[in-house]
RNA sequence: GGGCUCGUAGAUCAGCGGUAGAUCGCUUCCUUCGCAAGGAAGAGGCCCUGGGUUCGAAUCCCAGCGAGUCCA
C-alpha cells in the first residue's frame, strides 16, 4: 500500500526551487517558493490579504477575467468551448444540476468510451451547489451559481486500446506550470502562492489534488483524476476506500471565476465584485443608503470576518460578536447595518441562480430539478420581501438572464410570475390554516404543539417563522425547537430504502459469447421479409428466445413497442410475439425452436410496423409542434408509441388549454402536408451536440461513440426508432387528449393515420348517439344537454316540495294510521312504504301538529323506522327507535326528539309497528 | 420515486355515523344625500368518483381521480 505523497513530488517543483512544508497550524502539506512560510495560507490558518488592495495589477469585470483566462489557455493551444447549460439532467441521468466543469465530460469522456469536444480544452461552466444556498450573502464568499473556468487534458496509458483517444496530452507538471504563469500574468507574487496537497475522491473516482492559494484566498483546485474504485487497489484514501489506477487518465482543474474577479478588484465580499450594478440597483430599491461611515464599517466588518474560520452562517452568528467588539461598535447596531446587505447579496445570486436555470429550460415543479428551481425561486421571494425591494421579481430575474445573453425572457418571466402567484396562494391558504389553528390555541391558552408546526410546513410548505407571525397576532404563542428540520426529516420516515434492486438480467451473461445482432431495419426501414441463421435459441417459461445474425424485427426501446411477426423454415412457422435487446444481442420471443443453425425466413407484421412508423414521426411531429405553440422550454418528459394512440409528456408549466391544443394540432398536421423528408444519419456526438445542442436527447440519452439523428424539417433528435419517410406519410394527426400527469409534465394523447380517423369517428359517433338520445341535432347537443340537466335538477326540488306537502296532508288525515295515546301524548302510527326523506318528512309534519309519530316503512328491502317527538313529552325518541330496530334484526338511534333506525328483517315490521304502543309506554318517563 | 394534508353553496370554510350549515358574494324589497352602510326576505349543494362496512355514510375503511406541500 502506498498513500499518494509521490505523487506530488513533481519536476516543476524542483525546476523553480518549490520547498515542501507542513502548515504550523493545520499540518497540511503544502508546496511554496517562500522556504520561511510557516502556514499554507488558506484561513483559517491565514486570512485574506486582497481585501482593499487587490492582488492582481489590473481590475477586471467578471467578463473581462472569464475571457482572459479563455483566451491565454486558446494561445496555448486549447480549444475553447461553448458552456454547458446548468440543468446537467440534459445530458447526463446520474444527477440533477451542473455542480463541476467535468460533469460535461461524464460519463462517457471521463470513462473513454467517447472522445472529448477537443483536447485539450478549456471552458468556463456555469455552476449551480443548492449545498452553499445557507451560506450565501451572510459568508461575503459563498455563491450559489458560479462559473467554473478549466483546462482539460483526457489521456490514456501508452499500452492501453481500445479508449476514444489515446496517449498523453499533458499531465501534472504542466498543469501546475499554466497556473503559476497565469497568476504571474496576473500580477500575482510567486513568492505568495501555495499549493497545498489534497487528495481529492469522489463518485467512484479519486487521484492527487492541489488547492491553490494566493492571499488567503483559494483561486483553484487541480485534480489529476487518475484512479478508481478497487478493492485491491494500491491506495487507501481519505473515504476508506481503495482505489488503484486506470488506464485513463484527466487533468481536471476548477478556477473560480468570480473568486479571480475578487481578488482582482478586492471588494469587501465576492458579491460586489461580481455584480456590481445589481447591488447597487437593489440597495436603491430597498432604501439602503449608507453613510460613508457606516459603508466603511460594513467593509472593515467583512474583511475581518473573511480572515476567521466562517464556513456557514453559524459562524457568522458567533463571528459577529467578536467582530463588533474589535471594531468598538454595539453587536446591535453591526447586525442591523448588515443584515439588510446579506439580504441584497443573496437576492443577486438567487436571481442569477434563476436566470441560469430558467433560461437553461427548467420548469419548476414538486418533483427532481424543477423542484429545486421552485425553492430557490421561494427563497428569492421571502428575501426580496424581506429587503424591502420594490421591484417585481420576475423583473430582477430578467435583469440577470439579459445579462447572460438568454433568448427565451419572456418565457422566463412569465414562469416567474406563475410561479409567485402560485406561491402567493399557497401562503394565503397557508394564513387562513394557521390564523384558524392559532385561534384554537389562542382560546385554550395553549402554545401551537411542535407537531402542528411540523404539519404546517411539511404538508402546506408554511415556514416556522411565518407561523409564529400569525400565531402571534391571533394571540397564540409557538416555539420553534432547534431541531425543526430533523423532526421533519424524522416525518419521512426510514430513509431511502436503498433496495438497489440490481438484479441485473441472467439474459446479459447468457449472451455475452454472442455477436451484436446486425439491424437491418436502420438501412431498410420499409423492408418486412429477410432470411436470417439462427445463432441460438434460449427456453423459456412461455416460448424460446431465438438469437438471429440479422433482423428486422424492432426491439422495444424508445417508447416505441416491439414488432411482432413469424420467422418459417421450410417445414414450420413460429409466430414472434415480443423482441428484446440485451446489450445489442435481439431476442426474438417465439413459440417454438427452429434449432441452432436453421435458416429462416422473418416476416413482420407489416401493417402494425407501419402505424408505428407513422407513430413514431407523428411524435416529433407532435413535440416539435407543441414547441412551437408553448415555447422552448417544452421537452419530452416521455412518450409511448401506439398502434391507436400515442402519448407524449412534456414539461410545461401550466394546462393545456383548448385553444393551444387546436394549435399544435394545426401545426402538426402543417407539418405532415408540407411532406418534408425524415432523414437519419449517425454523426459524432460532439459534433451532434455542438451542431443541435442536447435538445437532440428528448428522448434519453444514447451510449456510444456516435448517436442516430433523425431530422424532420428544423426538428432534429437522437432517436433509434423506425420512421416512415416523409412526413406525409404520416397521414392525419389528431390530438385526443392532454392531462398532467404530474406537476409542469403535461401528458398529450394523440394518434396518427388511420388511427386517427378513427378516433375522430368515434368522438363523432358518441355525439351523434347522443343527440340521438336527446332527439336533436349534434349541434344542439350542449344547449339541450344544459336545459334537461336545468329540468332535471329543477323536478329535484319540485319533488321535495310535492313530498312535504304529501306528509303535511297525510299527518292532518292520519287516514290509515292507528291513533294511540300514551301518558298524555298522542300517538301516531302508521306503515307507509316510502324512502327515508319521506318518512322524516311525515315524521316531522306529524311532531308540528303536536303528536308523536312512529312510522315504518319496508321500502327498500329493509325495514326503516323514525319516530318524532314534540317538545314536552317524556318520551325519549332514541331509545324507542333503539328498542324497536333492536326487533327487525338492526339498530338505531338519534337525540331525543328525532330519532331513525331499522333492520333486514322487513317481514317482521308489522308486527313491531303493532308493539310499538307498548315500546313506548315503556320508554315513557323512563 | 416516497411521505403528509386537503376535495362540502359562486368564494372561504365548519360539520366527522342519525333531518346538510356559517360568513362573504348574488337576487328582491325596505332604509339612506350617499356607501365594501343598516334592516328584511330569497335563490344557490350528484357533500370529487367508485366499491365496502352499517338499519343508516358528507362523516368510517379501501381504490381511483384531482389539488397542494415536503423530501430524495
Amino acid at each position: 500500500m502506498s498513500d499518494l505523497e509521490d505523487e506530488y513530488r513533481l519536476d516543476y517543483f524542483d525546476e523553480e526551487g518549490f520547498v515542501r512544508t507542513a502548515c504550523s497550524s493545520c499540518g497540511d502539506h503544502f508546496w511554496t517558493r517562500d522556504e520561511r512560510r510557516e502556514t499554507c495560507g488558506e484561513p483559517p490558518c491565514a486570512s485574506y490579504e486582497f481585501v482593499g488592495s487587490p492582488g492582481f495589477d489590473e481590475s477586471y469585470t467578471l467578463s473581462e477575467m472569464r475571457e482572459a483566462f479563455l483566451s491565454f489557455f486558446e494561445e496555448r493551444d486549447h480549444e475553447r468551448i461553448d458552456p454547458y447549460p446548468v440543468a446537467a439532467n440534459r445530458w447526463r441521468d446520474d444527477v440533477l444540476l451542473t455542480q463541476a466543469s467535468v460533469y460535461d465530460f461524464q460519463p462517457h469522456v471521463t470513462s473513454g468510451q467517447a472522445p472529448p469536444p477537443a483536447n485539450p480544452l478549456t471552458v468556463s461552466q456555469p455552476c449551480i451547489r443548492m449545498q452553499d444556498i445557507d451560506n450565501v450573502g451572510k459568508t461575503g464568499r459563498h455563491t450559489m451559481a458560479f462559473e467554473m473556468m478549466a483546462h482539460h487534458a483526457f489521456n490514456a496509458r501508452e499500452e492501453a486500446e481500445g479508449y476514444a483517444y489515446e496517449g498523453e496530452v499533458y499531465w501534472k507538471d504542466e498543469t501546475v506550470a499554466y497556473c503559476d504563469e497565469l497568476l504571474r500574468e496576473m500580477g500575482a507574487d510567486p513568492e505568495k502562492v501555495t499549493y497545498i496537497e489534497d487528495p481529492w475522491v469522489g463518485g467512484g473516482n479519486a487521484g492527487p489534488a492541489i488547492e491553490v492559494i494566493y492571499e488567503g484566498l483559494e483561486l483553484a483546485t487541480l485534480v489529476f483524476m487518475s484512479m478508481e474504485r478497487d478493492e485491491d487497489g494500491d491506495y487507501l484514501l481519505k473515504d476508506g476506500n481503495r482505489y488503484s489506477k486506470m488506464d485513463t487518465y484527466v487533468v481536471d482543474t476548477g478556477y473560480g471565476l468570480e473568486r479571480w474577479t475578487w481578488m482582482a478588484q478586492g471588494t469587501p465580499t465576492v458579491y460586489e465584485a461580481v455584480y456590481p450594478e445589481t447591488i447597487d440597483f437593489l440597495k436603491q430599491h430597498a432604501g439602503v443608503d449608507y453613510t460613508d461611515e457606516e459603508d466603511r464599517l460594513v467593509a472593515e466588518a467583512a474583511t475581518m470576518a473573511g480572515g476567521l474560520d466562517v464556513d456557514d452562517v453559524d459562524d457568522v452568528e458567533a463571528a459577529r460578536g467578536e467582530i463588533a467588539a474589535e471594531l468598538g461598535v454595539d453587536v446591535e447596531r453591526l447586525r442591523d447595518l448588515v443584515e439588510p446587505l446579506e439580504s441584497i447579496y443573496a437576492v443577486a445570486d438567487h436571481c442569477r441562480t434563476l436566470a441560469y436555470m430558467l433560461g437553461d429550460g427548467i420548469v419548476p415543479s414538486n418533483v427532481k430539478t424543477g423542484y429545486l428551481a421552485r425553492m430557490v425561486l421561494r427563497r428569492t421571494k421571502r428575501l426580496v420581501d424581506d429587503a424591502g425591494v420594490d421591484v417585481p421579481l420576475d423583473e430582477l430575474v430578467d435583469m440577470q438572464a439579459e445579462r447572460l445573453g438568454y433568448e427565451n425572457r419572456d418565457t422566463i418571466r412569465e414562469i416567474v410570475r406563475a410561479e409567485e402567484e402560485q406561491y402567493r396562494e399557497t401562503l394565503e391558504r397557508g394564513s387562513r390554516r394557521v390564523e384558524s389553528l392559532a385561534a384554537e390555541y389562542a382560546d385554550r391558552g395553549d402554545p401551537l404543539p411542535t407537531g402542528r408546526l411540523v404539519e404546517l410546513y411539511d404538508s402546506h410548505g408554511i415556514q416556522p417563522e411565518t407561523v409564529r407571525e400569525i400565531a402571534a397576532r391571533e394571540g397564540a404563542s409557538v416555539e420553534v425547537p432547534d431541531d425543526f428540520y430533523a423532526l421533519v426529516a424524522d416525518r419521512h420516515g426510514g430513509d431511502d430504502g436503498g433496495e438497489t434492486a440490481a438484479e441485473t438480467d441472467d439474459r446479459a451473461a447468457e449472451v455475452a459469447d454472442l455477436p451484436e445482432t446486425d439491424l437491418l431495419f436502420y438501412d431498410d426501414p420499409t423492408g418486412t421479409a429477410f432470411e436470417a441463421v439462427v445463432l441460438d435459441c434460449f427456453e423459456r417459461e412461455d416460448g424460446y428466445d431465438v438469437v438471429l445474425d440479422q433482423t428486422l424485427f424492432y426491439p422495444e426501446g424508445g417508447g416505441q413497442p416491439a414488432d411482432t411477426g413469424a420467422l418459417r423454415t421450410d417445414d414450420d412457422s413460429f409466430a414472434v410475439t415480443d423482441v428484446q435487446s440485451v446489450d445489442g444481442v435481439v431476442l426474438h420471443r417465439t413459440d417454438g425452436n427452429p434449432g441452432s443453425g436453421a435458416i429462416v425466413r422473418g416476416s413482420l407484421d407489416a401493417e402494425r410496423r407501419r402505424a408505428l412508423m407513422r407513430a413514431h414521426t407523428a411524435t416529433h411531429v407532435v413535440g416539435h409542434a407543441a414547441r412551437e405553440v408553448l415555447g422552448d422550454h417544452v421537452r419530452q418528459a416521455g412518450a409511448q408509441k401506439g398502434v391507436e394512440s400515442s402519448r407524449l409528456d412534456v414539461r410545461h408549466f401550466r394546462r393545456i388549454g383548448r385553444d393551444e391544443i387546436e394549435a399544435i394540432e394545426r401545426v402538426a398536421n402543417r407539418i405532415v402536408r408540407q411532406n418534408l423528408s425524415v432523414r437519419q444519419s449517425w454523426p459524432d456526438r460532439n459534433e451532434a451536440e455542438a451542431a443541435h445542442g442536447f435538445d437532440i436527447y428528448q428522448g434519453g440519452i444514447p451510449p456510444g461513440e456516435q448517436v442516430r439523428l433523425i431530422t424532420v424539417g428544423d426538428d432534429v433528435q437522437a432517436c433509434a426508432g423506425t420512421h416512415v419517410e416523409r412526413t406525409g406519410d404520416v397521414g392525419l394527426i389528431t390530438v385526443l387528449s392532454t392531462e398532467p400527469i404530474q406537476d409542469g409534465v403535461e401528458r398529450i394523447a394523440f394518434a396518427a393515420g388511420a388511427a386517427a380517423v378513427a378516433a375522430t369517428q368515434r368522438v363523432e359517433r358518441t355525439l351523434v348517439d347522443t343527440a340521438e338520445t336527446l332527439d336533436v341535432s349534434p349541434p344542439e347537443v350542449p344547449e339541450t344537454a344544459q336545459r334537461f340537466f336545468d329540468e332535471w335538477k329543477e323536478r329535484g326540488k319540485e319533488i321535495d316540495r310535492l313530498t312535504e306537502e304529501l306528509a303535511a296532508a297525510r299527518a292532518a288525515g292520519d287516514g290509515g294510521g292507528e291513533t294511540v295515546e300514551v301518558g298524555d301524548a298522542t300517538v301516531v302510527v302508521r306503515r307507509l312504504d316510502a324512502d327515508a326523506d319521506e318518512l322524516r318528512a311525515t315524521a316531522n309534519a306529524v311532531v308540528d301538529e303536536g303528536r308523536t309519530a312512529v312510522l315504518g316503512s319496508a321500502a327498500g328491502g329493509s325495514a326503516q323506522v323514525v319516530v318524532g317527538v314534540p317538545d314536552g313529552v317524556p318520551i325519549d325518541a332514541g331509545e324507542a327507535v333503539a328498542r324497536l330496530s333492536e326487533r327487525l334484526g338492526g339498530g338505531g338511534g338519534g337525540p331525543p326528539d328525532f330519532a331513525q333506525g331499522g333492520g333486514p328483517d322487513a317481514d317482521a315490521l308489522d308486527d313491531v309497528l303493532a308493539d310499538a304502543p307498548g315500546v313506548l309506554r315503556a320508554v315513557h318517563n323512563a
